[in-house]
DNA sequence: TAGTGTTTATTCGCTT
DNA sequence: AAGCGAATAAACACTA
């Protein structure tokens, strides 16, 4: 969490650190957007990519779309360690939430499903942001996959010996970010059944760890129970990633010619703006042309 | 023993 | 101000 309160100072920023302006990055994508970056340019991170992960490519740093002065500040300027700007924007914090950092490493799997340290690698391999303090995030990192009902663990298959689970994304959890807002869901994702007490956090404090069952099976929630590896897969009908403006679509398409439906945008520390794919700072509201 | 996973607590920023 | 989402720290348990 280092350079980032100089940040406020960078141009386009408010006073109150809202990021004002439109960043715009060397091909055009938004920075809110999941970079589409990442299908251009292999570079050589792309090689230490574990064989479960599918061969989409970081870009070069210098190209990240998501680092850029002024922008990589997080969660609308949250900041505890003031320490002026002096690093290359290459090492500026990616404007995304771990959720979405998770959610993305996830998606762009050939599995839909990775280990913690494939995680972990795919989030250094992508910004190199993440190659210090990595005690601090990656233990946000597993708190996010333990705590938020959107990630589940599936555990290993026999032929697949190791330390850890595989995570993956819930099926029902893919519009998390269909507002185009990477560091605040309009909502959290809660694994819900009729009683709305489905999820971990219903599971917390009530029958224990969610994953203590002794047999390792994990149990997070009623409906992760069930999942299958065909829910990973994109042609599947629960496929999580349907939404035009989910991280599959964003990856995979031109980031200019995706123009949906303008979308009520809440919450946001930032937020794509349909119209121009540039990034918006805070938008609770509608995106419209000011006259 | 290191890595993984869970849980609790605290803090902060944004929205309502 | 309250509520919420997120980041961070820390303690603890489990496991390969």
């Amino acid at each position: 969490m280092n350079s980032m309160s100089s940040y406020m100072n960078a141009p386009g920023m408010t006073s109150t650190g809202h990021m004002n302006a439109h960043y715009v990055n060397p091909v055009g994508v938004s920075h809110c957007s999941v970079p589409a970056g990442m299908l251009q340019s292999p570079g050589p991170a792309v090689q230490a990519l574990p064989p479960s992960m599918s061969p989409i490519s970081p870009p070069p740093y210098g190209n990240m779309p998501v680092v850029n002065p002024g922008f990589g500040q997080p969660c609308g300027g949250r900041s505890r360690e003031a320490k002026p700007y002096r690093r290359s924007y290459t090492h500026t914090k990616p404007p995304y939430s771990y959720i979405s950092l998770i959610t993305m490493a996830i998606q762009q799997s050939a599995s839909k499903m990775l280990t913690l340290n494939e995680i972990y690698q795919w989030i250094m391999d992508l910004f190199p942001f993440y190659r210090q303090n990595q005690q601090r995030w990656q233990n946000s990192i597993r708190h996010s996959l333990s705590f938020n009902d959107c990630f589940i663990k599936v555990p290993r298959s026999q032929d697949k010996p190791g330390k850890g689970s595989f995570w993956a994304l819930h099926p029902d959890s893919g519009n998390m970010f269909e507002n185009g807002c990477y560091l605040r869901r309009q909502k959290r994702f809660k694994c819900g059944n009729s009683t709305g007490t489905g999820g971990k956090e219903a599971a917390r404090g009530k029958t224990g760890s969610v994953t203590s069952s002794s047999s390792g099976e994990p149990v997070p929630c009623s409906q992760a129970a069930h999942l299958k590896p065909d829910h990973l897969k994109p042609d599947h009908p629960h496929y999580p990633f349907n939404h035009p403006f989910s991280i599959n679509n964003l990856m995979s398409e031109p980031p200019v010619q995706h123009r949906p439906e303008p979308p009520v945008q809440h919450g946001g520390y930032g937020c794509l703006d349909p119209d121009t794919s540039y990034y918006h700072g805070t938008c609770s509201r509608p995106i419209v042309n000011s006259t």
